[in-house]
RNA sequence: AGACAGGUGGCCGAGUGGUCGAAGGCGCACGACUGGAACUCGUGUAGGGUUAAUAGCCCUCGAGGGUUCGAAUCCCUUCCUGUCUGCCA
């Protein structure tokens, strides 16, 4: 959630960020007024309820005096009455400012480049060249095919579409991948974890995915259960309502989920083969970072993921995304994208994003600055999406018969 | 899943209708003592909101609702923990 105070304080240059995120000041206009309403009504409320608190100690006391409590009763019960109201305001105008402030995406950071869409994002640079081909590559599926590797027809049959099963080979290939990635993350000195694979309705409140979203989400029928979309959720939310020692920041973890993701909005994009399913393998670091020193680590996070990209051979560009393809929660998203041959294209392998305080306002987690409680930051990100990373394997290391070849740092896995 | 017992501050633990945001202890922080430390003594030590304010006021004793002038204390719902039974890897 963005900070109300400031929107409320330096309202024209909050609504100018939030423009770059598609907010329309008007949105904004009612946030404000929402706010001031909360506070107003909480004003009147607290001033009648200090007056109640008041009498009733003045009731005890007439009581042990053994003095006449009749016109205090009297005043007391008027008081009472005269609170409904307030009291229903207050609610009322509580409810309606959550129900806009959740909705609000995060302010981007100044340096944030404009643009509407993916087109608009900015190149940072290019690390290894693509391999040059003497033959035409194929796409992932044409391979999974060749190689017995993918069988999304039992995918589907199992589950529903968008599902598919790795067999033989692929499998143990996917399962070497979350080992490299965990490992290389646990010598950058990221906490290895192993959360639940469905968090509450809290949690997923507090990295931002509800309440919008829920329609993206797979929900436990019955239960207060979602399956998580990334484990950016329970990583973040470990300390959910907590408040940290400045020393042990920055907390840095790291854990292999699977994600589930019903991808409403996608309808239509990548049906065919293994870049969009509704469930994924993705290991994911998330760093709790002091809020002066989160740039800091992003730029590990990023290098991170980066340096696995190019220890297992894969050509990739890093972009930074601009304020139009920035998700909600996101102050600063850089992607990595991944050299695909067969696709003659680079596509996402990799988003790595600081939030600064957004999520933590939301989750409440803080940390101890002195006597006063600070919001940290809170950043995430892959590393990596083990199936895209799979699909590039295969386009990347295919050889002419359609056989696909080992990646070195791999070898020690299988 | 069923039965019973519980959920109080960083931890332990008292508190069964008013003077309780909460005794006492431990821990922690600071100070005194010391060459330095231990011991001892003193002081301090929850969170959120409002506010210029670490002043005042409001809220919070798992959570939500209710009774009452007044609730940590009584009632209802719910979640969680423990023990036993059942089930299961």
């Amino acid at each position: 959630m963005i900070d109300l105070k400031y929107l409320q304080n330096n309202f024209e240059e909050a609504s100018a960020k939030l423009q770059k995120k598609g907010v329309d000041a008007q949105t904004l206009e009612k946030l404000k007024t929402l706010f001031a309403e909360l506070k107003e009504a909480n004003a009147a409320l607290e001033a009648a309820k200090a007056e109640q608190n008041s009498m009733s100690k003045l009731f005890g006391q007439y009581k042990r005096e053994g003095k006449d409590i009749a016109e205090l009763k009297a005043k007391v019960d008027a008081n009472k009455e005269a609170m409904v109201p307030l009291q229903e305001k207050a609610r009322e105008a509580e409810a309606a400012l959550y129900e806009v402030a959740l909705a609000i995406p995060n302010f981007p950071d100044d340096s944030v480049p404009e643009g509407e869409d993916e087109d608009d994002n900015v190149e940072l640079r290019k690390v290894l060249e693509p391999r040059a081909f003497d033959f035409e590559p194929l796409e992932h599926w044409a391979l999974a095919e060749k190689n017995g590797w993918i069988d999304f027809e039992r995918g589907v049959k199992l589950a529903k579409s968008r599902f598919s099963v790795l067999r033989g080979e692929a499998a143990r290939l996917e399962r070497a991948l979350i080992n490299f990635f965990l490992d290389t993350n646990r010598e950058k000195g990221f906490e290895e974890l192993c959360v639940p694979f469905m968090n509450n309705a809290q949690m997923l409140q507090g990295t931002g995915q509800l309440p919008k979203f829920e329609d993206d989400l797979f929900k436990i029928e019955d239960e207060d259960l979602y399956l998580i979309p990334t484990a950016e959720v329970p990583l973040t939310n470990l300390y959910n309502d907590e408040i940290l020692k400045e020393s042990v920041l920055p907390v840095l973890m790291t854990g292999y989920t699977p994600c589930f993701r019903k991808e409403a909005g996608s309808a239509g994009r990548d049906t065919r083969g293994m870049i969009r399913q509704h469930q994924f393998d993705k290991v994911e670091m998330v760093a709790i970072a002091h809020p002066e020193r989160s740039d800091e680590v992003f730029e590990m996070m990023v290098q991170n993921a980066s340096d696995i990209l190019t220890a297992l051979g894969l050509p990739h560009r890093v972009v930074e995304l601009c304020g139009g393809d920035l998700g909600f929660s996101a102050a600063k998203t850089i992607d990595l994208e991944v050299w695909l041959p067969g696709q003659n294209k680079y596509r996402e392998i990799s988003s790595i994003s600081n939030t600064r305080d957004f999520q933590a306002r939301r989750a409440k987690i803080r940390f101890k600055d002195g006597k006063k409680n600070r919001l940290v930051h809170t950043l995430n990100g892959s590393a990596l999406a083990v199936g895209r990373t799979l699909i590039a394997i295969m386009e990347n290391y295919q050889n002419e018969d359609g056989s696909i070849e080992i990646p070195e740092v791999l070898k020690k896995y299988m």
